[in-house]
DNA sequence: GCGTCAACTTGATTCATTCAAGAAAATGGG
DNA sequence: CCCATTTTCTTGAATGAATCAAGTTGACGC
């Protein structure tokens, strides 16, 4: 897990500047796989005490811009987050709770997969997302 | 292009009433596939004269639930709707625009991917989303 | 230290979607 | 064919993630 210097080398090799809120979200990221916003929140504010939810917002809009984090939304999901990234690793997410894992790329380098027909569109990413159930969802569902 | 007789029998089929407002969404999702609910609510009225919105969430949902439309939702995107159903085809959307087209799936049969590790998941669909520019946007940004 | 510009605070706003309660209409039995 | 039942539609309000806007604070470079 990074320290505290870690994350400000990082923001700091993005051109952004070291602030307290930043640090604490992408502690709470770092620490937090996945997590939505509100619970970055959460996280940020047991760190330093009030921080304005407009704030996080901003700090991570600004992070993902810089590629420090990625984004997911799964459908029906809300925005998160999680740190691993250039490693154009996958999803599976439970369509009872929601619950997500990963899933690494058997290829690895973006995109991994290859469009029959692209349109003419340029592609620079295939996302994958696995849907079924999670382990305890399954059970629940077929009891 | 089915018919309204060919909508009809779907809804039948699936077990649901048939109404007005459903054979309209049925019409408008078959004739413009990846529309947003908004444009799918404009379609039905330039159809029917005025039908609430919550009339067709309502049958958006009760369609989705049949099988007989599939709900997409790229990240950043509002729900849109498309009645390819059952070949599980995938999608490839530009990043600028935000327009989809269908990219179709060489294997074919849900799930056309298989996960390295599922982490115990029970796995039903691997849902494939091509990110990048279309041909406009490309040129646009580019030049 | 000091000025400048980016970042944060405060407060309001947007908009897709959902919730709720009552009216209308579609199927099936009589 | 008509009525009862159940679903569907209408009306109107509410939710909540996310964004916008204006002003204050604070980080970095000199």
């Amino acid at each position: 897990m990074p320290t505290t210097s870690d994350y400000e080398h990082m923001l700091r090799g993005a051109a952004l500047r070291v602030t307290r809120p930043r640090v604490a979200v992408l502690t709470a990221v770092y620490g937090h796989p996945h997590a939505d916003t509100d619970s970055i929140i959460g996280a940020v504010r047991e760190d330093l005490g009030e921080v304005s939810h407009q704030a996080i917002y901003d700090v991570l809009r600004a992070l993902t811009a810089a590629g420090l984090v990625r984004r997911i939304q799964p459908a029906g999901s809300v925005a998160r987050y999680e740190s691993r990234i250039g490693d154009n690793h996958h999803h599976v997410v439970c369509r009872s709770c929601g619950a997500i894992e990963d899933v690494d790329c058997a290829v690895g380098s973006a995109p991994c997969l290859t469009a029959d027909d692209d349109h003419g569109f340029t592609i620079d990413e295939a996302e994958v997302i696995y849907w079924g159930l999670c382990p305890a969802c399954s059970t629940a569902t077929s009891s």
